[in-house]
DNA sequence: CCTACCAATCTGGTAGGTCCAGATTGGTAT
DNA sequence: ATACCAATCTGGACCTACCAGATTGGTAGG
């Protein structure tokens, strides 16, 4: 995956505007200050404003209308699902509600993916997840961190089903939970439970029993999600509202 | 929706920079041209290409390392969902696999919307939906385009099964499908038989009978598909080899 | 007092320049 | 063939300047 660089200017930007949003509580319509005062809060070049601004636009957060102004297109959480990784990658929380919608939706977009991969995926496919599979197994044998492997293993079932979109769709929801996957895979434990789960995910596959699989999918995805809220409530701090936080590795 | 503003330079660098890696058919991992090259290339100044690339990186297409160059970190048609939007918007053409893809996806995930639907809507949803209906009808008795209606009605199909991921996923596969469903709805028998299906839904929804809620979005979507299909290839030009290309209004 | 109008101001868009420090690279000396 | 070093290239950030249209506030006219 990415190694974690330090943020550029840049990227600090973005945060700030996502955080001077959130904090200002601005609604769909709302308009931000001008790019100029924007770069004096923040302390960085109206360059750098500028280039966060395009991110935002792309991310149908906001508009820019040119001499007019800075409109708030979307409210934070009506923008694309790229704005979800982008988020995580800087740090900034999810609610809880967020959280239980990717869960479920990820349970619905994956099972659908596996029933298509069972009707559609090709001999090709096939040796790829048990290349896969079988990379996992050393790594899990050697006591290494699964967490990529693993997304990667779910990215390539989604692959079978021949829809790139769902793949496409399959993609920022793995992501955006990249910082607590890494802590989730720490567990010896649980990375022996995922291997023989994806084990049995191939078999399944393989047999084409799109009943089988999709019943899996459920246990694999639910096991995990509460396996992670558990984790989180454990290590909470009591006045902590968001246990969902990105956490530094 | 969005009133299509000309292009700013920036998102002409963008354009420009997706053709460039398009037409040298650029893969994974390969390497771009420098900033100043590409402003060279472009006739753009190296700050246009930086906020280009910018939001290339949100959309997880290129990296940038510093010190060292531009890097494609996905294919063109790895990237989020939010890329199809800005490609559109861009008049970039998509191609009929992407095309495919979208519509069986959309019916997936659209059908799994309005079962939720059914379970969980409130009245408050229900009076939203019928609003819009009312306001669909009205439309179409006065003979103008309902392009804009169209999709809010289903996005707000899509937000009566309380999950907004749902409706994140949604979103980026209704606009970017925004400049031939212009055209789609150009139809007056079209824009009747759509708000007939539009009613029904809404019936469905409010007895919550999820079996004629779905087997309706398949009938609804799929025959939605067929037509443009149908249009394209009607006005295609025998050489093109892609009907889905963005039009002009 | 209200309205119509106009000029100063503010805004985003774009250009072009500078400096920095690390990565890359190619030639040189060993 | 290898090790090393300096010139070069790269992305990151800052700064100033200009443009033209949108906005706005005050003024003159009704």
């Amino acid at each position: 995956m990415t190694v974690p660089q330090q943020a550029s200017e840049g990227s600090r930007a973005v945060k700030r505007t996502i955080e001077f949003i959130r904090h200002h509580r601005l609604q769909k319509g709302d308009r931000l200050p001008s790019e100029r005062e924007l770069s004096d809060r923040f302390g960085v070049t109206r360059s750098s404003v500028r280039e966060a601004l395009a991110v935002l636009d792309a991310l149908r957060l906001t508009e820019r209308r040119p001499k007019s102004g800075i409109f708030l297109r979307n409210a934070l959480e009506d923008s694309g699902l790229d704005s979800l990784v982008i988020q995580a990658n800087l740090d900034l929380p999810f609610d809880e509600r967020t959280m239980r919608d990717v869960s479920e939706a990820r349970v619905i977009f994956e099972t659908h993916a596996i029933r298509l991969a069972c009707a559609r995926r090709t001999d090709a496919d096939l040796n790829r997840l048990r290349e896969l599979v079988a990379n996992y197994a050393d790594r899990v044998q050697a006591e290494l961190n699964v967490a990529n492997e693993d997304v990667e293993f779910h990215l390539a079932m989604a692959a079978a089903s021949q829809n790139a979109i769902i793949v496409r769709t399959l993609t920022p929801l793995f992501l955006m939970s990249f910082q607590w996957r890494q802590k989730y895979f720490s567990s010896p434990v649980i990375r022996r439970r995922s291997l023989a789960d994806h084990q049995e995910f191939v078999a399944t596959i393989a047999d084409r029993d799109e009943t089988r699989a999709a019943a899996l999918v459920q246990k694999h995805v639910h096991s995990a999600f509460d396996e992670v809220r558990a984790m989180a409530e454990g290590n909470e701090q009591p006045e902590s509202h968001n246990q969902w936080e990105g956490q530094d590795q």
